[in-house]
DNA sequence: CTGTCCATGTAAGGCGTTACATGATTGT
DNA sequence: ACAATCATGTAACGCCTTACATGGACAG
């Protein structure tokens, strides 16, 4: 499970609530990893009985009370060793190519416009990760943790050369089914 | 639920038992679509009860009967509808960038031999990928429907080059932690 | 006579999503 | 007056995995 990881690692840079851990996630990992809401709440008790983090409940009379969260040291080795662990090959399912893999039942008008709609899809997430990428390139220069900050970015860059690299095979793909040549 | 799309897919081929289904799938999509043979099963179910095929029953005196599944006119408009139908934005997850992403906390040894594993995972995918496409290079040829098994072997063209993408990222970011040069 | 193939499923549990529910504070 | 932000959670459901269970046929 990597979103106890993930959790871990937020709580290494700084003690949290779970909607703190929600926006982390949502400005920082979610290309790769998207977390929600309920499951942070749940996952954080996990943690907790697993001696991991500690709560700091801080009392609102009338409301629910705040918990701060804690990583313990217990919670810092676990997740040193997490980090250092190979992870077993991931099962990757993409229903969009089974959509492709079928393709021969669409004409040629549907089957572009199916393709046409991805490419507008990856430009845009494109788009987005370039303009998150040169505020990143800006901020390098002034921080002290420029190795740590440099990996974190280049989970981003990542982003960037996969899409770029599905926007090429869209684009020839849909060049090849215009043309009618279906040569491999 | 694209695997029930994916099912149906198959059975519009020709009929099949969940076992044939789960062969179906290793052999052709499981690269991106990993199908597990409980589900299969289940799913078969649920696309009876929705009239999307009809089950044809082998009686087998002492064995659990055998089903041959067959494809409905009501599951191929399905199939057709779905194919055409634009997919939501899907989530992705990926672990391995969790740990690139607090790679900080990691030795330059420790992060090479991270990003090293994953090269040699991702060589043998692509030489596994290579494999088989030069395989449908040389069945292409001699097959009446060019076109449907072009589009079907364009998904190993995706799993091919946007592995690549991914290779040569690790590869860099290698070199960029051996050589110190954390720019972006 | 051991293992692999064929062929079916059930059970249990984890991960993840969506929807719902509460309630104070701050900004427009 | 209304919406957004802060902050917590529960409930219900669906997808997927792992493990377990059965048993004939056939090949080495």
């Amino acid at each position: 499970m990597s979103l106890k990881h993930a959790i871990l690692g937020f709580l290494s840079f700084r003690p949290a609530t779970g909607y703190d851990l929600k926006k982390a996630f949502d400005r920082s990992v979610s290309h790769f990893w998207p977390a929600n809401q309920s499951q942070i709440y749940r996952t954080l008790a996990g943690l907790t009985e697993e001696g991991y983090v500690t709560q700091e409940i801080i009392e609102r009379e009338e409301r629910l009370d705040a918990k701060i969260y804690h990583i313990t040291q217990n919670g810092r080795d676990e997740l040193h060793r997490w980090l250092s662990t190979p992870l077993p090959p991931q099962p990757f399912r993409e229903p969009f190519l089974i959509q492709v893999y079928f393709g021969g039942y669409l004409s040629d008008e549907e089957l572009i416009a199916l393709l046409a709609r991805q490419i507008a899809v990856i430009e845009q997430t494109l788009a987005v990760y370039n303009q998150i990428y040169a505020m990143y390139q800006e901020q390098i220069e002034s921080r002290e943790d420029v190795r740590a900050f440099f990996l974190s970015v280049s989970t981003l860059e990542y982003g960037i050369v996969s899409n770029r690299a599905a926007l090429a095979w869209l684009n020839s793909l849909i060049e090849r089914v215009r043309s009618g040549n279906y040569a491999l």
